[in-house]
DNA sequence: GTAGGGTTAG
């Protein structure tokens, strides 16, 4: 959008002006017939002041002013002044769209400039819907759309969600031939990703002939959404090899998101290496989207690093180092953070507090948890959401305290969703608590949100109760419900590449010296006292045969990898999309005594340290 | 006689 320099408004200028164009409007209109064409005759040195006073209003009552002079003077149905009045109105500075309207639907014969400015306002609106019907009446009245037009209606659709309407835009944009516009294609890339409708996206991006760096960030937005977290990393390399784009600060906001999804560190520290020598360091998002990388992958130190450095410090920051040492371990740490960051003047919101709720459950801190859950409310005005509530029922659950967490669920504000459910699930497979854990089974299903993790702590909660007629039952259950076991998947990065593993997979290229490592690991935790725990965790198997499948773990056969491939000392992180179980979190302990390593396993739930044979997460297995 | 695309951190 062009820029309008803030301008005085004066009316005697105004009326100056506006009576001198109208003369010669006047004049003219003796000499010829008809409405149209009247506008090359006015002259530019008459005109443009009158333009430009126009442009640089920028008030309500200014723009009335304007807006009575016009229709007064016979102006109104000059596009020359015309289209800069209702851009003044419908976009900037008023975006008065209901004044736009009234004043477009007086004008006789709106060209596709106009129609652009009236979609456009409609895309930005409450009601883009309505400029997809713009556009329909434009294409009535034979008005021929150009590529912007194309790119507001598509916008439009976007926001209204209309997948046909855009459907029918593209259709229009290949028999206009306006497929050569990048900028557009941008747009329809984001249409298709917005209608989750990935596959569609990638095809408009192949067929682009230049792609900038918006292109690509958009590509990486596609992948994003699409969850192929670990595709946007290699978007990276194409950006750096392409000759005439490259990676921007956008691009490095979103890869750092991607890397603290992947738990990539290497490749979250060359981001860090551009961002610094492309300056993007100083920026506060940059920084703050750092400090969330560096800590979810199990990295305070380089988290914290980061934050120093700050020269400002925000919430967001403030926010991402608490909740960074919160869910490291750091409990006490994180609520020092909490005290300094109000010394320092900055004031928590609600996400501040749910960072602080979980510092106290990952650390155990029963007692402060609950002070902060009810200062929250009486002393900063932050009404409880379904987060806090979480994570007090996390610490109340496992405090051993499930009834008074069941009751908290009951007597919540919010509708409780399943995560809360499952929270209060987890603590009843701690505690054993079976009956309580039928109940909360009925909820989840009441939810339509059960999953087979939920069945599996039941059937465990059974399993080390050791009531083997129910474990049968809950079984039947879930054959009946059709209740299907994803496997569960461990993933490493090494050398700047993923690796991904599930339980029992032979999909590794070097499998075989993966099992024989594990083979050999296991041997020698054995001898260090390590005994595999059969009691809960699987469910279709008898105890030998869990013996051999629980050694199969996704999360030990990247440990194996690792050791594998890594020279003696390097820290081992490994990133787990459900929760760990009992059995590798003993195997990973032991390891790191026996192996001398660092292990840090980043699970559904929270991060798992192990150093010389002991666990700093707070385990309540 | 002019207008447009991506990310929005925790």
């Amino acid at each position: 959008m062009r820029a309008i320099s803030p301008q005085r408004f004066s009316v005697s200028a105004f009326r100056r002006l506006s009576s001198h164009a109208a003369a010669r409007v006047d004049n003219h209109r003796q000499c010829i017939t008809g409405p149209t064409n009247h506008t090359s005759h006015l002259h530019t040195e008459k005109t443009e002041p009158l333009i430009s006073l126009i442009k640089s209003t920028s008030s309500k009552p200014h723009l009335l002013q304007i807006h009575a002079h016009l229709i007064r003077n016979s102006l109104f149905q000059h596009p020359i002044f015309f289209s800069p009045f209702l851009f003044g109105i419908a976009l900037h500075p008023l975006h008065d769209l209901g004044y736009a309207c009234r004043v477009f639907s007086k004008f006789s014969k709106p060209d596709v400039f106009q129609y652009n400015i009236m979609i456009r306002a409609y895309g930005m609106s409450d009601s883009p819907g309505n400029g997809f019907m713009l556009y329909q009446e434009m294409l009535r009245s034979g008005v021929s759309p150009n590529s912007l037009t194309s790119s507001f209606v598509t916008n439009c659709c976007i926001k209204s969600g209309s997948l046909f309407g855009g459907l029918q835009i593209h259709a229009r944009i290949l028999r206009d031939g306006h497929q050569s516009d990048g900028r557009l294609l941008t747009t329809l890339m984001d249409f298709y990703s917005s209608n989750e409708r990935y596959t569609e996206a990638c095809k408009v991006f192949d067929e682009m002939s230049h792609r900038d760096t918006i292109a690509w960030n958009v590509l990486i937005s596609v992948y994003m959404r699409n969850r192929r977290t670990r595709d946007v990393l290699g978007v990276f390399d194409m950006m750096q090899s392409s000759y005439d784009c490259q990676p921007d600060n956008v691009t490095c906001l979103m890869l750092l998101q991607a890397c603290a999804n992947l738990n990539a560190l290497a490749f979250g520290e060359r981001v860090h290496r551009y961002c610094e020598e492309h300056g993007f360091d100083k920026a506060m998002n940059i920084c703050n989207a750092l400090i969330t990388m560096y800590s979810r992958c199990g990295c305070l130190e380089k988290a914290f690093e980061v934050f120093k450095g700050m020269t400002e410090k925000d919430v967001v920051s403030w926010t991402a180092m608490i909740s960074g040492l919160a869910s490291n371990g750091y409990g006490r740490d994180a609520i020092e953070a909490f005290r300094e960051m109000q010394s320092a003047g900055v004031s928590p919101d609600d996400q501040t507090f749910t960072g602080v709720l979980s510092a106290c459950s990952h650390s155990g801190l029963l007692d402060e948890g609950r002070m902060f859950f009810n200062s929250m409310s009486k002393e900063f005005g932050i009404s409880p959401n379904i987060h806090h509530y979480g994570c007090v029922i996390d610490l109340m659950g496992r405090a051993g305290m499930v009834d008074e967490a069941y009751n908290l669920i009951n007597s919540m504000k919010v509708k409780p969703d399943a995560t809360i459910w499952r929270t209060l699930l987890g603590a009843c497979r701690i505690h054993h608590q079976a009956d309580l854990g039928e109940q909360v089974i009925e909820r989840l299903i009441e939810l339509k949100a059960q999953e087979a993790g939920d069945y599996v702590l039941l059937l465990n909660i059974y399993s080390s109760l050791g009531d083997r007629g129910k474990v049968i039952n809950v079984r039947k259950m879930m054959k009946d419900r059709g209740i299907q076991t994803n496997p569960a998947c461990s993933t490493i990065e090494f050398r700047g590449k993923i690796h991904e593993f599930v339980a029992n997979d032979f999909s590794h290229p070097r499998k075989t010296e993966i099992y024989e490592m594990l083979d050999e690991i296991n041997q020698q935790l054995r001898i260090a006292g390590y005994v595999a725990e059969t009691v809960a965790e699987l469910h279709n198997v008898g105890t030998e045969e869990k013996q051999i499948a629980l050694s199969y773990h996704s999360e030990k056969l990247a440990i194996a990898f690792a050791v594998l491939s890594t020279p003696p000392g390097t820290s081992i992180r490994v990133a787990k999309d459900l929760r760990i179980c009992v059995d590798c979190h003993n195997f990973a302990k032991i390891l790191s005594a026996v192996y001398s390593r660092e292990v840090v396993i980043r699970d559904r739930n929270r991060f798992h340290h192990f150093r010389e044979g002991r666990c700093s997460c707070n385990d309540y297995w």
